[in-house]
DNA sequence: CACAATTAAATTGCGCACAATTTAATTGTG
DNA sequence: CACAATTAAATTGTGCGCAATTTAATTGTG
């Protein structure tokens, strides 16, 4: 009995560690790049539109700003972007690229290639993990 | 081109986003006992064996020192576990479950399931969801 | 047996992550 | 047009999570 509470029948726990496991195997690489994950993260959706409001950035990668304020600083201080307030809306922060932070994205290049390596996995296995993944996270009403 | 540092390209921003919204799903219900998912973690391993080393905890869900021994201090405040140094061997501390540590099981019974509901998935997926995330966990080398 | 190497926790420091609140600007409504 | 409601960022506070270092105890080896 009470075989649901054992650790190892937790079907959230491997989850949790797969996501920290991953975020692990970035580190050496965007060590490279001076980057975290999360910060990766912004530099992916700006590579994607060079500039984009704190607001857009936050419903694309699911963060508040209560955690972008601080790493858009960051990342600013590393003059990979710019922070300016919108002229035609004071409320709206618009971040932007530097010509540094559009150049970081040839670096990056390398890093999905080289994750696939690190993870040591078949692609069918992480396409069914994708898939999978998706499915679930869009069952949330 | 390019394609790979697209933002939807990416295979590991999926599961960092289940992982953060599995967390989500649960903090209403372990709100009802005050515990956050770590500290959750660290009970259910403490429910299946009522003392543990520092040490083994750590090997358990992956987690050094520097997270656990702040984790633990706020357990004990709580009063659901107690810390003391081993006497054959100073260097090690034993976390126990106190009586009210061990009564809070009761109220986690229902969790498992209540989970199962919140995360409005199939038993079938969830189940090809956890092989499929141990088996990732266990390729690397 | 001395002493280097190892081990276990704790500590320090930094960066998320998010709840809750605050500040300021804009929008909607009577 | 005034003013309530809404929206966007920023701020505050708490709790991980981990790298790096420190402290103290134990073990291994000459």
């Amino acid at each position: 009995m009470n075989d649901k509470l054992n650790i190892n029948e937790q079907i959230c726990f491997p989850i949790y560690l797969l996501a920290k496991d991953i975020i692990a195997l970035y580190k050496p690489l965007l060590n490279a790049l001076n980057l975290t994950y999360p910060q990766y993260l912004v530099m992916l959706v700006l590579w994607e539109n060079e500039t984009r409001t704190v607001n857009t950035i936050g419903k694309t990668l699911n963060l508040d700003s209560g955690t972008l304020t601080p790493l858009l600083k960051r990342l600013q201080q590393k003059e990979l972007v710019t922070r300016t307030r919108s002229v035609t809306d004071e409320r709206v922060v618009n971040i932007s690229l530097t010509t540094k932070g559009a150049q970081l994205k040839n670096e990056a290049q390398c890093i999905p290639e080289q994750m696939m390596e690190a993870m040591n996995v078949s692609v069918e296995d992480l396409t069914t993990l994708k898939e999978l993944v998706i499915k679930i996270l869009n069952s949330k009403k």
